[in-house]
DNA sequence: CAAGCTAACATGTACGTACAACTTCAAAAT
DNA sequence: ATTTTGAAGTTGTACGTACATGTTAGCTTG
């Protein structure tokens, strides 16, 4: 069969598309009978039926025993013409994902594109379950936020699956050291450094550090916290880095704050929070022993949320553009899938910025008994 | 045609499908010949074929012309047996529902299901192309939070053409009044009547209460306020009550709370606000007019969320149980899609409780000039 | 005028014949 | 031993007949 003489249902099936496209039959008209089909066509009524199968069977039309064959409305067309994407993130209601999931949603949406949700509790384990579950679907895309980043990835035969069935997918936050994906992220590293810069500028020279490491983004943080203490050639107390995880959240960090809050000789003059969250909660710890922000002790957050400006002492914070990386990730992944995207050097990287509010101001003696022993 | 004698071909459909199902087919075996099928099953070569080109298209089998017909492998399977549940949303990022989201994503996830979210940006027109799209798409069931709900539905048509094609869907936090889908919801119109009354029995006289009535949520909470006020026979002053919407709410609330509070002869005693988000914002205006919450005017939120906490003074707040909403939609949609769902009174609704926290007290005279005329 | 019935019309199932196009394997040729 | 050819086998296209099931419109009756 060359390309000349295409199956008869072939060419029927084009008379009617092409019927269709013209808008001589408007949705829900009814089509001429497959009697009349067959005559028009000079086919058999079994050919018709066959193209006219295959119409319904792509939701271009649908049929009614008895009464007739008509054309479908847009709205029932299949999803041939519009690509899924899946979208993995560790928890759905984080106070900073669901702006990311906007951005991207936005972009999808105008590309008409549908997006795929789904969680993993920031666990391995159901990080597998959705890959798996993910790829047996309709996947064309994949926007990726890694579970526990910095604790390895024990899932990275799903990852290699997705290579070999060719689905591009991408990472957001950061990306697992073994894989080779673009990655769409906030420079941490340059975050955590700008927050302690800013409180050594002040005058800080006590600064205490809080970060959530078991993510490469609180130790990304880290190291831009500790960079700015060399490049200022300030000393860093090794108890004034506090680390924590996932499951101790709730209660290490405000238990080691009010530890070091309690003692004058060793209180911090100002506190990085790997977050505004934590900010909150360190907050409530300043309170607790009866100190005042930013009079006694300094603070700032991380993300610039609307947690920074809920609390009464509005927050100075680590801000970077949330929607904007979603968007710029969904961008970047259809370009991917249209094969337009450059081939190395994909990363995006937003570099965050320091929105000044009230949280904090220059350190002052204050007839305290501490004197600045650097610098 | 009844239940007891299917078609032919589907009969030989499920023949082969439990061939597979059993596993004496795996994946790339190849099945006995049309003409040997058409002989184990006593029918036409015809009928055969059918058969077969029902399972093709479902992605159970491939044909090899002239080799024979194969088993598909699994990931080539498509997503009959993975259900595609819509999720459409106002705002993605708005702060309360990200954990309805999550609870019916833990619950879908659960069940091997998919989900979809899209959102409106609480505009009519996005409702829309949202609802089209979405149709447009594997569909089995939707999750609608309706789009401006007390403002009425320009897009009923797409909700009645979910219905013609029998694709169940259910409405959380309203629903459309012309619509008779199933409604999980909250008893916002208890909430408000919880928040007023409970202010009211600590002897305040004077509540003012802002409500957002371009969503019947806001309707509801103010329809409760009302009663609470006509049950306890407490006089409200019209300006007391206001009603904002989407489009002013960054500014409206805050001027006239403003307004009302720098009148100490007109001042109410105590505040009801739509939910916490309106509180925080209203806490500033209480500020800046250097009155204090508790002590000079009491104020409640309502949902209940982590801004609740955020602030210094710790919201009393209306409270009800977000994700579990999201999981009795998704588990009520599931059983809809099963035709397990009753066919009547199927609303699940949520009543609210209040959870006391510091931002309200008691009504005390203070050396003021006002004198209680009720009661 | 409304309700019920029936015939005509339209799609759904099933069988059959015939030939085209492709694959596989065995036999023949090199 | 390797390559080529041809026959047999298998799926794909197309036509036809016959009957089942459901819908619709027109006619009749109350």
């Amino acid at each position: 069969m060359n390309e000349k003489t295409k199956p008869k249902h072939e060419q029927v099936k084009e008379m009617i598309l092409s019927w269709i496209e013209s808008e001589r039959y408007k949705p829900n008209d009814q089509l001429p009978t497959e009697h009349e089909l067959s005559e028009l066509s000079g086919t058999s009524r079994q050919t018709v039926r066959q193209a006219l199968g295959t119409l319904v069977q792509e939701g271009r039309l649908y049929r009614k025993q008895g009464s007739g064959t008509y054309v479908a409305a847009l709205s029932e067309r299949r999803t041939a013409d519009m690509p899924t994407i899946g979208v993995l993130t560790t928890y759905i209601s984080d106070y900073i994902f669901p702006q990311i999931v906007r951005g991207a949603e936005s972009v999808l949406r105008e590309q008409g594109c549908l997006m795929l949700l789904s969680s993993t509790d920031n666990d391995k384990a159901k990080e597998r379950d959705n890959l798996l579950m993910l790829q047996a679907g309709p996947l064309q895309g994949l926007i990726i936020e890694p579970t526990k980043s910095a604790q390895g990835n024990p899932n990275l035969d799903c990852y290699l699956a997705l290579e070999y069935m060719k689905i591009p997918y991408l990472m957001i936050n950061e990306r697992y050291a073994e894989l080779d994906c673009p990655c769409v992220k906030v420079d941490d590293e340059l975050g955590g450094y700008l927050a302690a810069k800013h409180l050594i500028e002040l005058g800080h020279f006590r600064i205490a550090g809080f970060f959530k490491t078991d993510d490469l983004q609180g130790t990304q943080r880290l190291k831009g916290f500790l960079r700015a203490h060399r490049e200022f050639g300030v000393q860093l107390r090794p108890e004034h880095v506090v680390h924590y995880a996932t499951e101790n959240k709730e209660t290490r960090p405000f238990e080691l704050a009010l530890t070091m809050l309690e003692k004058p000789e060793e209180r911090p003059t100002a506190i990085v929070c790997y977050n505004d969250e934590l900010a909150v909660r360190l907050l409530e710890a300043v309170r607790r022993t009866e100190l005042r922000v930013p009079e006694d002790v300094s603070m700032i957050g991380f993300d610039d949320s609307f947690l920074a400006t809920a609390t009464e002492v509005k927050l100075t914070s680590v801000s970077h553009p949330k929607a904007e990386l979603g968007m710029k990730a969904a961008e970047l992944l259809i370009a991917m899938m249209e094969g337009s995207a450059p081939s190395r050097n994909r990363d995006i990287i937003f570099a965050p910025d320091i929105v000044l509010r009230d949280s904090t101001k220059p350190y002052e003696k204050n007839g305290d008994k501490f004197v600045r022993t650097n610098v």
